[in-house]
DNA sequence: TTCAATTTGCTAGTTGTCCAACAAGTAACT
DNA sequence: AGTTACTTGTTGGACAACTAGCAAATTGAA
């Protein structure tokens, strides 16, 4: 008898062993991004630190845009089950607005692979146009959700009348924005501090 | 004789031919990159754009990464120069804030050449670490002038008290760092309201 | 002529993509 | 069950396109 199938080895049916070298390419790419920027993402960089060969990733995903557009979707779709919260919907429309913040930069914090959708965000700015789109979209729907919490904030009464929901939406984005690239300009910035005075100053602004 | 030198010859001493290439690549490379991004700015097209060979901003520059730095510390003193705006000085500390912050977001809509600075600069988030620190600074800078103004209104009586200056100057730095991010990501969104928006809504959370 | 500014030919290195060979897994048949 | 035919996943050599850097040749200014 051929030894029970061990968890370790590759020696498996087809459809696991292809997810596997799929999920492990993906993963290889987004730790070699945050740890050495994407100019050290190249397909021999990344087959070799999943454990496969450099042909492997072209094959799976048709090319390097393949690839990475791969990697955005399912960055993207991390972050949004993180967002989905449950303190958020249970909360007032203020505090939910100071929850969603709190998480997103806890994510931030805290997720190591969550550094790489921000510098592929980066990167899309500075040299693949083509996946602007994708990013654009994306943090259209967060200012969508903030804007939505304000609103609410403001019929239950505990966000300010005199606030503008779409303007203070565009601006908490761009802040948080704003915050994550600054992270990623200094590593070693510690984001505890800024976070809770970041949290204290809005709520301070935006409170009825 | 020859004919007296027009300015719109090369024919001229060999300083200003000197600088008037250097001045010539440097431009070229600025507008390549916010045309058609950090890719597409090699030697090869920076030199037929700037009307010069692939091979002089190397005998010039020393090497790319010289070439960008020079780019970049121009370009970090023309935003610099920009934002030394009299009506800064002259304002009350809550003003001088809303005035900053509008020259600021004003430069990067109007001022075409502006947009290379935050390309490169999301550049070296997603690439060049090398080039971190030299932002790092700028942005340190930025936000300390903001905290500054934001003092001077307190003690003015023009901001409101329960705000932490220093907590405020990062939140607004890192909102005009997500916002320029938000540009170059849609080029084709429209500055104008969101500068007024974002400047009433500040307005609104800081004021006393 | 003399020196500086600029061009051009060349090199070495890198990267994504293609594709034919190989290996592992699955199904059919006895 | 065991052997064989077929399918699917993976590899690694070859190739073409690019790019920065170098150094000798060329052009222009003094």
């Amino acid at each position: 008898m051929t030894s029970p199938v061990s968890p370790l080895t590759n020696r498996r049916t087809q459809a696991t062993r292809r997810d596997r070298s799929e999920q492990g390419l993906l993963a290889a790419a987004a730790d070699l991004i945050v740890e050495r920027g994407l100019a050290s993402a190249t397909f021999e960089n990344i087959g070799v630190r999943a454990g496969y060969s450099r042909g492997l990733a072209t094959q799976k995903f048709g090319s390097k845009q393949g690839m990475i557009e791969h990697l955005i979707l399912r960055l993207q779709t991390r972050l949004q089950h993180l967002l989905d919260d449950r303190h958020i919907e249970a909360a007032s429309g203020l505090e939910a607005t100071l929850a969603f913040i709190d998480i997103y930069l806890r994510s931030l914090a805290e997720d190591r692979k969550m550094r790489a959708y921000f510098i592929l965000l980066a990167g899309a700015v500075a040299v693949a146009s083509g996946q602007r789109a994708l990013f654009a979209a994306a943090h259209a729907d967060v200012e969508r959700r903030i804007e939505a919490m304000l609103q609410r904030g403001q019929i239950e009464g505990n966000v300010r009348g005199g606030i503008n929901p779409d303007a203070a939406a565009l601006m908490i984005g761009s802040m948080l924005f704003g915050l994550s690239m600054q992270i990623l300009l200094d590593p070693d910035l510690d984001l505890d501090p800024i976070r809770e005075t970041s949290l204290s100053t809005l709520r301070l602004s935006f409170q009825a």
